[in-house]
DNA sequence: CCTGCTCCGTGCGTCACCGTACATACTTTC
DNA sequence: GAAAGTATGTACGGTGACGCACGGAGCAGG
């Protein structure tokens, strides 16, 4: 990770919950706000961590992994554009519970915990649209749970596929098997296995890491109702 | 589910979120509470319900279960006296995406959810009551989500036990193998292999529904981590 | 060009849990 | 005190994923 050019303004406009504050709201935080570069594997904190700065991810994507012991990790959320990390030390809790890694490079805006706390309990802006968002995450957090436990992993690693298309509002990306069996909590593998049975519907492509979806639709129905029950939660 | 007595005045010191309130806030609250009893398998509401009122469990506590295609379950959460059921409402999303279902009977104290809603934006007491307490909600969902994917029945099974003694503050209690195998997700005859495999250890005894903790140290040893691990998210 | 690295593919024995069906035992009811 | 209901126990084949090991293929740099 690194600091960018202190140049360049922040983009107020990518990340949607910065975009959701009022503008008089949004010019107090502006200059507390520092843009970073996060590169992929980065890990921007682990379980017992305390968590020092908080995230407003722009163009980057950071997924948050459950961790069991040994190995065993589990994606229970994926933030990006629509979201932000560390909001859980604002309401109370500033230890972290999971593993953020940066799945996807790029820009995000970083705070420090102790003035984003502060900024917090003087902004009811700023509260409601946190409070909005950790409900969305809890949203995400207990389909993820169900789907993990019933569904095959073909069905989850088509949602998983979907959800981050969603994210990157793009149908190629760079995911490799390694990367996808951590957040699905499988075997390497295990990953092996279903991606190439998706490739052979000819839903999706991959070679080396560079995936691509070739049909959404078939996707859609390859997957589970998973898929649609976070969706449908994230915009309600 | 029945309203009870009226002239029975809601006890405001059992339920811990209430007791956390200052006593002007409370003040305010109290008016608008009605104090009911809950039964045994009564269901509060169905994912896809809109929330109509929330509820601060007494004596009662409720299970949340996650809802997967079919009569599969999993509990993503237990509500007692150290929290309550429906905060989401004042948080954005007025729609239930979990089961409640009373797990074991006694008093709650409903309120409307419109009502709840609107002394919500205008009570900062208890919005940091409640931000907390979600944010305790959301750890408890991930790592049911972690511990369900990894870890053995029989040490799921110690912990949802360890769990609802610590709620309910007794070594006995009231829960039948088929109550359990929807909150663990898993068959009936699963949790009766793995509770007759904890009996013979010494750990818990058992029949027709009637179940007695003999050994909690022993049966902290035979569950997983995350029962240590949801505690202190509790307590922290 | 060959070495090294990352990424993907296959095979094999093992295991926890599944779905189903049936059997037993205690408890309540009339 | 028989019938009906509730709770628990046993059995059996099936399967999705595990752990491990190794084979191979694309891509990089000296």
């Amino acid at each position: 990770m690194s600091v960018a050019s202190a140049f360049k303004p922040v983009d107020t406009t990518t990340n949607q919950l910065l975009a959701a504050l009022p503008p008089a709201d949004l010019a107090r935080l502006l200059p507390m706000l520092e843009l970073v570069q996060v590169e992929v594997g980065d890990v921007l904190f682990e379980p017992r961590d305390p968590i020092r700065a908080i995230y407003f991810p722009h163009d980057s994507l950071i997924s948050l992994l459950g961790v069991a012991e040994g190995r065993m990790t589990l994606e229970v959320g994926l933030v990006g554009r629509e979201g932000m990390l560390g909001a859980t030390v604002a309401l109370g809790h500033d230890v972290a519970q999971v593993r953020a890694v940066v799945q996807r490079a790029g820009a995000a805006s970083r705070m420090d915990s102790t003035r984003f706390r502060a900024e917090f309990a003087n902004n009811p802006a700023l509260q409601r649209v946190l409070y909005r968002y950790t409900d969305t995450l809890l949203a995400q957090a207990i389909q993820i749970a169900v789907c993990s436990r019933f569904h095959v992993l073909e069905a989850r690693l088509a949602r998983s596929l979907l959800v981050t298309r969603d994210r990157l509002q793009s149908d190629k990306f760079h995911l490799t098997h390694e990367f996808l069996a951590h957040a699905l909590g499988v075997r390497r593998v295990g990953v092996t296995k279903a991606a190439s049975a998706l490739q052979q519907q000819g839903l999706i492509i991959y070679s080396r890491g560079n995936i691509e979806i070739l049909d959404v639709e078939g996707l859609v129905a390859a997957s589970c109702k998973c898929y649609e029950i976070v969706k449908d939660a994230g915009e309600a």
